[in-house]
DNA sequence: CACGAGACCTGTTCGC
DNA sequence: TGCGAACAGGTCTCGT
């Protein structure tokens, strides 16, 4: 589940509560249990429980798909990569098989780290660009213009759909958005980036801020067993639809491979282009 | 430089 | 019905 949107509404509903738990913020760290040692990056979980132990939880914020929670001395950062998720529960609540790290917060609150994956990863640093140093710009960023999306896709000769997919290229679109978002562009995911006019970049970039911007509003994507109230699954156009008809033109979705990855196109809409990269 | 393959993991769905 | 294969919202490392 977690791309831009998600961590977004993740980090939305940790930072002003939501139905069943209140707001994270200015709650002290009573104790913690690394149940997964794995999904501590950084530091030891013997250096990570000593440390973290007694700080208060300042801020909570987004980068990439990262979510940030600024404490008094240190910074906790998690990501979520596959099957992570963030939630407040009551500390009395019973443990699932797939909780890999929790934090016990005044009140009867924890804050646990449930990931059946155990890919997610959580850093405990002092500075946060030790973990976020290598990421591109968000690609909501008001100072990303669609000139400057232009020049950087220009700069190299890569297919569009694994260039979406590059945190350094840009922080926070995964496999999801990156098809609507060609899609909504009318663009091929095995466009050469530096063959895209200054009007195909512009379109790529009103459609990069529209798709992002309206899976926002619907709180994400929620797609199998993972449920966080977003619906904006409901409004995928390519994603998953395999087969079925394009709803610009009705012509049948397709699905290739692109470095490794499902990738769902419509092939009147996005048309192969007249280079495209294999 | 850009790409493919494999690794890290578990759970669900698909196809026979 | 059962069972193995394929697939899944991500990223890293290695080899070509």
């Amino acid at each position: 589940m977690p791309e831009l949107p998600e961590v977004e509404t993740i980090a939305a509903i940790l930072r002003q509560g939501g139905p069943d738990s209140p707001a994270l913020i200015g709650k002290e760290i009573l104790g913690c249990a690394v149940l997964w040692e794995r999904t501590l990056a950084a530091p030891t979980p013997a250096e990570f429980t000593h440390r973290i132990i007694g700080q208060q939880i300042v801020a909570i914020g987004r980068r990439g798909k990262y979510l940030l929670a600024a404490l008094s001395r240190d910074h906790l950062i998690f990501h979520l990569r596959m099957s992570g998720d963030l939630a407040l529960e009551r500390d009395d609540a019973p443990l699932s098989p797939h909780h890999r790290l929790t934090l016990h917060l005044e009140g009867g609150w924890r804050l646990a780290f449930q990931d059946p994956r155990k890919f997610g990863r959580a850093w405990l640093v002092s500075d946060p660009q030790e973990v976020l140093a290598g990421l591109g710009p968000e690609p909501l960023d008001e100072q990303l213009t669609s000139q400057e999306l232009f020049e950087r896709l220009r700069r190299q000769s890569r297919r569009l759909k694994s260039l979406l997919l590059d945190q350094t290229f840009l922080a926070g679109i995964g496999n999801i958005y990156a098809d609507e978002i060609l899609h909504a562009a009318g663009l091929h995911p095995l466009t050469p980036s530096n063959r895209l006019t200054s009007l195909d970049a512009e379109r790529l970039w009103r459609s990069m801020r529209q798709v992002l911007n309206e899976a926002i509003v619907r709180n994400g994507s929620s797609i199998d067993w993972v449920y966080r109230g977003g619906d904006f699954q409901n409004y995928f156009r390519v994603y998953r639809r395999t087969g079925l008809p394009c709803f610009t033109c009705g012509a049948p979705v397709q699905r290739i491979l692109v470095g490794q990855r499902g990738t769902h196109f419509c092939p009147v809409c996005q048309p192969v282009p007249a280079s495209p990269m294999t």
